[in-house]
DNA sequence: GTTTTACCTAC
RNA sequence: GUUGUAGGUAAAAC
């Protein structure tokens, strides 16, 4: 069988299943584990496979809090499974990733969301204002395995190949099968299904394509780019029937909607009627919590430490958000970011003294310190006095090395 | 060149 | 007895 005949493949596999520190599945074996198991058992495992006599173990459940509200349910197979679906996706993918459409951007190599965000920036600035956003209703549960079968069978000569997928579907551990149908919600979380997905969802693209929409794709997520709200119901109407009577797939209606550019989310992000990408309100939100947990106080944690522990995020969140127009807004997070820094270091002097000493050491004078320790004010209050201030000016902040959204902002534009 | 860490998005 | 998969970005270390 193709996906162990080099044992390079397999090898490859393994690394990646390593490198991405998942937890053991239900047989208790730890990625690191399996090393050392390979070499007592590898040689039956892979008769097994060559023989097509290998039987999937079973998933672990496990349910996860989705960002946006509700459980996400996963479905973790066991590090011996995510190995050997890893290099079959492996032998899969460059297959597939030639023939796979210019507009899909989710788990495929070398695209990602930033992509697909500049492709709908350009059907915007070509006047495509109203977009057609549509939802798949529990994508997972719904994928007919026949037509998935079918489909691969027509690229993969292996036949002992396609019967371990097959196993793979019917026991449930990659989309959902039999086992997952009676609870709600799909599990996800095989190394395959991803891949599998965007096959599925292939058809989808050849028939936009075909019709020659302005479409862009991630993962179940997808939205057609037209030129006025008649036009959209029409698409919306019509691919909605593609959806159910050819795919056999079912459209989530409620979530399915034709708008105005301006008023939905894509990928994190909303799309002005100019063609600015802004941060999608939800996303700010989330980011401004996940700082107000960092920043709560917590029992023994220095200040630079809590520095060290924010760069990163700030870092990251920047990353994916730099492409947006947010010159006020990352000023008002970068002060809001300082003044809860602020907050942090006052609150850890706890007494009037301390907070003096620390405040005349940074150059405030003495009378004023007394002012500003002495009074009633709460410290988010006194977090913003001038005093306080004063101590702790934006150039020290820089000198401690915090992470500056807006001057990073400046710095790519100029 | 190799490894590690962190962050983001989608499911 | 508590966090999966894929893609991407940055930083650090050797």
């Amino acid at each position: 069988m193709t996906i162990v005949c080099s044992s390079d493949n397999l090898k490859r596999a393994y690394k990646q299943v390593k490198r991405n520190k998942g937890v053991a599945g239900i047989d208790q074996m730890p990625t690191g584990k399996f090393s050392d198991w390979f070499i007592v058992e590898g040689e039956l495992l892979i008769n097994d496979l060559l023989l097509g006599n290998y039987e999937p173990q079973g998933v672990k459940q496990v349910e996860i809090p989705k960002p946006k509200g509700g459980m996400r349910k996963l479905g973790i197979p066991t590090v011996r499974d995510r190995i050997i679906q890893q290099s079959i996706a492996q032998v899969l993918n460059p297959i597939y990733e030639r023939e796979f459409s210019e507009r899909s951007y989710g788990y495929r190599p070398r695209r990602n969301a930033h992509k697909a965000l500049r492709q709908a920036v350009e059907y915007v600035t070509e006047g495509r204002e109203v977009v057609v956003d549509m939802d798949m209703k529990s994508f997972f549960d719904e994928v007919n395995h026949d037509r998935l079968m079918y489909e691969l069978s027509t690229k993969i000569g292996d036949k002992t190949l396609l019967r371990l997928i097959r196993k793979y579907l019917q026991s449930g551990i990659l989309l959902g099968g039999l086992v997952s149908q009676r609870t709600k919600g799909t599990p996800q979380g095989s190394p395959l299904s991803p891949l599998l997905s965007n096959i599925v969802l292939d058809e989808l693209d050849k028939e936009l394509e075909n019709r020659g929409h302005c479409f862009v794709r991630f993962a179940d997520d997808f939205s057609i780019y037209v030129r006025s709200k008649k036009a959209g119901e029409r698409v919306k109407n019509s691919i909605s029937a593609f959806i159910t009577n050819k795919l056999k797939l079912k459209v989530n209606e409620e979530k399915s909607a034709v708008c105005e550019v301006d008023k939905t989310i894509l990928l994190g992000h909303t799309i002005s009627k100019s063609g600015d990408l802004l941060i999608a309100k939800e996303n700010i939100k989330r980011f401004k919590n996940s700082i107000r947990l960092l920043t709560k106080r917590k029992r023994g944690v220095s200040f630079e430490q809590i520095i060290s522990e924010l760069n990163p995020k700030l870092r990251g969140w920047f990353e994916y958000f730099k492409h947006t127009k947010s010159k006020g807004l990352f000023q008002n997070l970068d002060a809001w970011i300082r003044r809860k820094l602020r907050c942090f270091r006052i609150k850890q002097t706890k007494r009037a003294i301390t907070l003096v000493r620390f405040l005349k050491k940074h150059g405030v004078k003495e009378y004023q310190s007394w002012i500003i320790a002495l009074s009633g004010k709460g410290w988010w209050r006194k977090s913003a006095a001038p005093q306080i201030h004063q101590a702790m000016g934006n150039l020290w902040f820089r000198e401690q090395n915090l992470f500056s959204l807006s001057l990073n902002y400046k710095k790519l534009k100029y």
